[in-house]
DNA sequence: GTATAATTGAAACGAACGTTTGAAACAGTT
DNA sequence: AACTGTTTCAAACGTTCGTTTCAATTATAC
């Protein structure tokens, strides 16, 4: 078909300029210039602008999370009996995720900057299209973050997960850009003296994996804490 | 003035509104309807909705700040010599975000919405307005962080604050909310079988903060890498 | 080659956007 | 009471938005 390569090339322009401008502020006429391809065609390969979101996140979320359940289960047959460590899970959770943030060809690191904003906007979206794509790995890793982590109550457990995605997005949201750094000492301001960070590390992302990991396997296992009494607000 | 009233009505509306929708995807005739203000008094007061983007964030970030400047400067205070200790360092980083986030009477639960849009959306204004509000928070804490992690290599230390500050800001973004488990529970879809999210624990400040605490406490004091080779990409 | 369906193209649609206008209403001062 | 500066109001400005239309073009089948 003559039409495939007029969406790929519509998905391609609408999810570089989603990622820079938000799905709001990117216009049909931008995207269909960007793309090179004729302001109707949008309307008649997808229907309406929200179908080009919904079809830019579909495109790469599906291969993300069969890549994780596949590396998941992969841990599990090698470790046997006894499960996989705490570490291998961490693993197959993340390595995928960093890897599509960290790789410029499939233009993933473009798509990764999407997912942020997917939290924030487009709440429709969120909660229906991506809930059910993440439920299975939800459903899944849950069960296997709760096998090593027998010890945890409930809402620690919660919690502890929670962090770690947070840590998760924001480095994939972030690892690319850097914004950080780079418009602080774009306005000449050193964070902290002798404090230099290497470029090639940053966008390592086998280094920046292993880092993640480390740090989650950490506040994962710090010990429980006693018991809140909660409520006294 | 008769003004100020009129002011911080659209500020209340747009703070709201921004944090739902978004920036670009809320117009200026939903922020003057909901503030119950003339079409006319945004620009009269504001000059344009641009600026009135500015003044939302302008108008929480300089006290979120300074709190947490004092903070640290009690715990320095307090501990004399040696100086605070890692767990003090965070407190003081995170407990005025966290209770800023869930202080629903001040509306910085809404506002708190809002920082992770920044992130993403109006990068112009991430880049300027905010990187100069937070420059002198970023300077001061990361030298106490590095009297307490004077082990850890730069890179390495550069990427745990990076860790940190995305399970701050995840939390922040969604610790009212919970899309996740709301979300799936709405579906029908059990995350793990026997884990029931107490709704009283996720709206406790002090609880989520205590936790967030003990996290990164042990992700940022987890042993330190061995180098790793890089650059054979 | 001709009929048939799929795709592209230029132009226009009504609606909503941010902003501006100028008169009306209000405040405070003398 | 008259004046002055500030704020509010209804209405309209020009522009851009997402979408639709329908003829022209291209690919596919017979």
């Amino acid at each position: 078909m003559a039409g495939e390569d007029t969406r790929e090339k519509v998905l391609n322009a609408a999810e570089e300029l989603f990622s820079e401008h938000g799905f709001s502020a990117t216009s049909v006429r931008a995207i269909t210039t960007q793309a090179g391809v004729n302001l109707a065609a949008l309307n008649y390969h997808f229907g309406s602008k929200d179908a080009v979101v919904d079809a830019v996140f579909e495109r790469r979320i599906g291969p993300l999370n069969r890549e994780r359940l596949r590396l998941l289960e992969d841990a599990e047959a090698r470790s046997g009996q006894e499960g996989p460590t705490l570490e291998d899970i961490l693993r197959a959770f993340l390595a995928p995720a960093i890897q599509l943030a960290s790789d410029p060809g499939s233009g993933g690191e473009r798509f990764m900057k999407l997912m942020g904003r997917g939290h924030s906007e487009s709440g429709d979206f969120f909660s229906k299209v991506i809930a059910r794509q993440f439920a299975e790995v939800f459903r899944r890793f849950s069960r296997a973050f709760r096998k090593v982590l027998p010890d945890l109550p409930p809402e620690e457990y919660f919690w502890r997960i929670h962090f770690v995605i947070g840590a998760m997005a924001h480095t994939m949201a972030h690892s690319a850009t850097l914004r950080y750094l780079e418009t602080l000492q774009s306005e000449g301001v050193t964070v902290e003296e002798g404090l230099s960070i290497d470029k090639v590390t940053l966008n390592d992302p086998d280094a920046v994996l292993s880092r993640l990991i480390r740090f989650a396997v950490a506040g994962l296992q710090a010990e429980a804490p006693v018991p809140v009494e909660v409520g006294s607000t």
